[in-house]
DNA sequence: GTCTATAAAAGGATAGAC
DNA sequence: GTCTATCCTTTTATAGAC
C-alpha cells in the first residue's frame, strides 16, 4: 500500500469533517490537525479552502460506485429492491450517528446559499450521478412498471424521498421520520407495481 | 400602527438574512446594517447571536398560520387542494428567488451540524406545526383516501416531498425538479383517492 | 435603552527559510 | 514540497459614557 499523498490525505480528512461538521464549520485548522499537515503543504495543493471543497465533491461523484452504490447493493439483483437497498443503506448511517448526520451532498446543498458555479454545478452533478444509478434500476424493472411512467422523474422521487426523509429525521433526532418517508416511497411502488399487472 | 420595537426589527431582519444568506453567513453587522440599530441596542435585547435565531424560530413557529398557512391558502376550501396549494406556494418563493432561496427552516435544519438542544427543539417544533396543518387537511379529506391509511405519517410525506424538491431545485436552479416532486406526490394521492373508491 | 469605541478570538491565507 | 511564523480580516461580544 503506497502512502497517501498529501491530497488524499485532506480529501479523504475533509469527506469525513464536511459530513460531521459542514463546510464553514470546518476550519483550514481543522484539516491541518486531523491530517498531521502543515498550512503550507496544504496550501501548495489547494490554493483556498474552497478548492478542498471542490476536491471532495469531484471525489465524492467519481467514486459513486465504490464508495456508495457497490457497499449499499452486495448480493442484491433485484433492481427495486436495489433501490430500497439503497434507501437501507442510508439508514444505518443515519442510526450509527444517531441520527445527527445525513447526505453529505443534501446537507452541502443546503448550507451553501450562494455557491459559486463551480461548487454549485459538482453539487448537482453529485445528484445526478445518483438520480441516473436509481433511474437504470427503475429501466431494469421492465414491466413491473408501468410503460408510461417517467422514470427519471421517479428517479429524483426516490432522491427526494432520501433527502426529505434524512432531514426530518436529523431534526427530530428520530429515524422513524426517515422510516415513514421509505414506507410511503414502498406504498407508492406497490401501487405503481399494481398498475403495471392490471394494465399489461 | 405602533412603532416597531428594537426586537422586532431584528427578528424580521433575521428571518429575511437567515433565509437569503443562512445563520453562519449572516453576521451581527448585517444585522446592524440592515435595522440601522447599533450594538448596544441589539445586545441588550438579545444577549448572543443565538438569542436571534432562537426569537426567529418561535416567530416562525408561533405564526405559522398569518405567515405562511393564510397567504398559500386564500379561498381555497378543498382539503386536498390546500395541500397541493401551500406546495403552489413554495414554487412561488423558488421561481421568484430564481430558485435560489428555498425552506427558511429546511436550510437551517442542515447548516447547523450540531445545533444546541433549543435549537433544534424548535427547528423540529416547526416542522411539527406545519406537518400539523396538512394533517389535518388529510383528515378533511374524510373518505376520500382510504380509511386505514396513516394520515400522519403522509403529512411528513409531503413535507419530506416539498423539502426534497425544493433542495433539489436549488441545487440544479431549475424549478422542473420541484414540480417533477410535486407531479409524483399527485400520482400518488391519486392512487390514493382511487383506492378508498374502490374500498368504499 | 442607546451610543461609540474596542477588546478578544478565530479564520483564511501568505512569506520566506529550508 | 514542507516548515514556522505571522499578517490581515472578519466576527462576536463587551465597556463605559450618555
Amino acid at each position: 500500500m503506497p502512502a497517501q499523498s498529501p491530497r488524499e490525505k485532506i480529501i479523504m480528512a475533509a469527506i469525513e469533517l464536511f459530513w460531521l461538521k459542514g463546510y464553514n464549520s470546518t476550519s483550514v485548522a481543522d484539516l491541518l490537525s486531523r491530517t498531521q499537515l502543515n498550512s503550507g503543504s496544504l496550501y501548495h495543493v489547494f490554493p483556498s479552502k474552497q478548492d478542498v471543497l471542490v476536491g471532495v465533491l469531484e471525489t465524492l461523484k467519481d467514486n459513486i460506485s465504490p464508495m456508495l452504490l457497490e457497499p449499499a447493493w452486495g448480493g442484491i439483483e433485484d433492481p427495486i429492491e436495489k433501490i430500497f437497498a439503497l434507501l437501507a443503506h442510508y439508514r444505518v448511517g443515519i442510526v450509527e450517528s444517531d441520527c445527527s448526520y445525513g447526505c453529505p451532498i443534501g446537507s452541502l446543498a443546503l448550507e451553501l446559499h450562494e455557491p459559486d458555479p463551480q461548487v454549485r454545478t459538482l453539487l448537482a452533478a453529485n445528484f445526478e450521478a445518483w438520480t441516473n444509478a436509481v433511474e437504470q434500476c427503475l429501466r431494469g424493472a421492465g414491466s413491473r412498471l408501468p410503460a408510461n411512467l417517467d422514470r427519471r422523474a421517479l428517479a429524483q422521487f426516490v432522491l427526494t424521498t432520501m433527502e426529505g426523509g434524512v432531514m426530518q429525521a436529523r431534526t427530530h433526532r428520530d429515524v422513524g421520520y426517515f422510516d415513514r418517508a421509505v414506507d410511503q416511497l414502498r406504498s407508492y411502488f406497490a401501487f405503481l407495481e399494481e398498475a403495471a399487472r392490471v394494465g399489461a
